[in-house]
DNA sequence: AAGAAGAATTGACCACTGGTTAATTAAATG
DNA sequence: CATTTAATTAACCAGTGGTCAATTCTTCTT
């Protein structure tokens, strides 16, 4: 036993591609080491080469969505304050919901590391979200609003991730919930 | 094999009221069924000649769980319109907090069948939330509005869930938070 | 070119999970 | 007492994440 020949080398990115693939389609708990493997023409001990466990593997798969929601937040700063801030607010919705396992790893589960959200990565996307925010109204909403805020659209992903397939298909839901959160904000 | 000597015979409340005390402190998927039956002094396969599987089992768990949500919503109908609004918000929340496996399995998981809020138990709660709250609000409120709400403390409760161990410890964010809500619901 | 050193891969293994089932034993019934 | 019936067991299945000694392929050195 010993090294491939097919692929040659099995590289760190090979194995986050396709783990990426799978993620599409089935959330993390079902996504197996061994799924992962044999799509690769490998066995999943060779994957523990290149990642020390599951969740590292993952951590590395969902890089691209936390810049993804990044990027997200600072388009959003070019527009009036109100029209900026439902942006922000659909658009986060949008993302949770059109990337349903991922957004479940990234914000939820990460359950190697006691709590999810404390984590650098999410805790800058949370950090950017309030702060894009509050850049959008001259600092002059209360922080704490902005964090209920916050935990509302993360409550509005939640809610309707495995009743939906896709954002589109709670849109409008969204937007009243959207309205309803802008209205709190701004008095 | 065959009867049990220790606790003669192993009723459905039993295996109910082991998988209840392990519940209080781990979450469904780190209970096992092995787990149970062994602290019940048995294997895990006489559980399954009582319950068709780990899901209807932990059905039979919750079945408690939903009846004290629904008693609190009653409880709070004999209050001022606000007073009573925002009580049931703090207590949803609470009740969240307080029991994160079962809230969990409640309303998240559930994952047998497609969507959890819409099993006729969590249906029926949700329903009584948003009619006691209609009804101490007589019937002036949008139905949207109070359904953006749930869906807010839901997102209260998953996101601390985890991050926090008792609802006490984030008192004063649910505080806050419910009284956020609770302008955007009455204007 | 030969051989040693290092990197990468394998397969067999571990402990665990939910779930099934033939065989067995206990209790209830005639 | 015998027979039926209810309950329990142990052995098994397929699957999971994870580990590791043994092996093979690559590369570097002499």
């Amino acid at each position: 036993m010993g090294r491939k020949q097919i692929k040659d080398t099995l590289s760190k990115e090979l194995i986050v591609e396709e783990a990426d693939r799978q993620f599409l389609e089935l959330d993390f708990n079902k996504v197996s080491m061994r799924s992962i493997a044999s799509a690769l023409g490998c066995t999943h001990g060779s994957i523990y080469y290149h990642f020390q466990n599951k969740e590292e593997l993952f951590n590395a798969v969902i890089e691209k969505y936390f810049t993804m929601l990044n990027q997200m937040l600072e388009n959003s700063l070019n527009l009036d304050a109100i029209e900026g801030t439902k942006q922000i607010f659909i658009n986060y919705m949008q993302f949770g919901l059109n990337n349903q396992s991922q957004y479940d790893f990234m914000f939820v589960q990460h359950h190697g590391l006691e709590d999810p959200l404390q984590q650098p990565a999410p805790r800058k996307s949370l950090k950017k979200f309030i702060d894009t925010i509050q850049e959008l109204h001259q600092n002059r909403l209360k922080e704490d609003n902005i964090h209920s805020t916050f935990i509302s659209l993360h409550g509005f992903v939640l809610y309707y991730k495995g009743r939906i397939e896709r954002y589109d298909d709670a849109k409008i839901a969204a937007n009243a919930h959207a309205d309803f959160l802008l209205k709190a904000l701004v008095i």
